[in-house]
DNA sequence: AACCGCCTCCCCCGCGCGGGGGAGGCGGGC
DNA sequence: GCCCGCCTCCCCCGCGCGGGGGAGGCGGTT
């Protein structure tokens, strides 16, 4: 019973590099390309791939999207395997946020791109559940930080960084080289914006959007 | 190529499941039992098995403090699949902490345990290296939020939780039935144990050593 | 040109907050 | 017995903070 896979990816190059590697395992079989996300949502409904390794960053709709809405269309969704440049891209939350069953990096050699798809059309992510879980429930906080960080001008938002480092308004106007009166009408902006009634609580309500974290 | 197999277990009863279930595969062997932390530890050291799974309630050594003892005393450890009752488990997150490649819960099927064992035999945690590191250092933060505890009394722990909170002090009074002076005294505690200048600051390190959690 | 959002800075004012003291009751440990 | 830590409450004081206004410059949109 051989594995189905579908590679998307926006660079041809490596479409043909990774169809390559894996159509080179007598139990793995490429079925199909796709060269952005939308494109890879269409042609995982026509081909049915019981894997699909997902680029993050594709012109277009992205990978993640393209993982969202696949996830969330098809009724026997492929496990999906993202790949990704850099170990710690914000993408490998959001990745696993939206559902998809291990990350990959791009520098991986080419025996464990071969066993993460083993691993997942076999398996799924049947270790850490719960830890994906928690990983994503707290990367969705960051979502909401969008959603405070697009309320607060740049400035604003600068303010309210230094505030949360515990500056009090002489530091911060310092520190941003500006005086300490326009230190304070910042301040009040983002207090009145994030329904704060005093710093503190703009602290409480940055650290609870995920807009600063800790550690 | 099998896979050796060591099973740690303080229940005898669970210790002989686990055996028939992996036994009954060809490429599984269990090579030896312990029924206590510092057993396994031993255990491996004279048997070298490819996996340990370990309970983590055990008499004595238990099974977090037994995988740390593995981890950093045997030159080419094994991994380990740490085996719990409930997904929620703190113990889980200590685990991935110390090292383990993967935690199984005891309700599993036997079709779980068996594709565990093979999974982190053969391909370690392939999948989330980054995930499993983000919550260890995430609840590595926790220990430290006794250190902090430690330093407050009772009563200035709740009062710092209210801070954490944004309640100013009349608030704090009300919220605890005292006299707002007697707030100011323990707020002004708080401040001087953490170093604080302000409440805010007091608030930022509450969060920062885990003594309130964002969420 | 007119408009708007943002950044910058200014005024006055009230008050909550934090600093520096002290004090009484109450429990536990030496 | 005494001492010590904790909780409780009291005084005065200074100032940073936040609320209420307003204003000018600058860059983009319409």
């Amino acid at each position: 019973m051989t594995v189905r896979v579908l590679v998307a990816d926006d660079e041809r190059l490596v479409r043909t590099a990774l169809r390559a590697i894996l159509g080179a395992e007598p139990d793995l079989d490429v079925v199909g390309e796709a060269a952005n996300g939308d494109e890879a949502v269409t042609r995982a409904g026509e081909l049915r791939p019981d894997v699909v390794l997902m680029d993050v960053r594709m012109p277009g709709t992205d990978g993640i999207r393209a993982t969202e809405a696949l996830l969330a269309t098809m009724d026997e969704p492929p496990r999906v395997i993202v790949v990704t440049t850099f170990e710690n891209d914000s993408y490998v939350y959001e990745a696993l946020r939206v559902g998809a069953s291990g990350f990959l990096l791009k520098r991986s050699a080419a025996e464990d791109l071969v066993r993460a798809v083993r691993l997942v059309a076999h398996s799924d992510s049947l270790l850490f559940p719960a830890a994906v879980r928690a990983l994503a429930a707290r990367h969705a906080r960051r979502e909401r930080a969008g959603a405070l960080r697009a309320r607060l001008t740049e400035r604003e938002a600068q303010v309210l960084r230094l505030m949360a480092q515990g500056l009090n308004n002489a530091e911060i106007a310092a520190r941003l080289s500006v005086g300490a009166q326009t230190v304070k009408s910042h301040v009040a902006a983002v207090l009145a914006k994030l329904g704060a009634r005093d710093r503190t609580q703009a602290v409480i309500a940055a650290y609870e959007h995920g807009f600063v974290t800790p550690g």
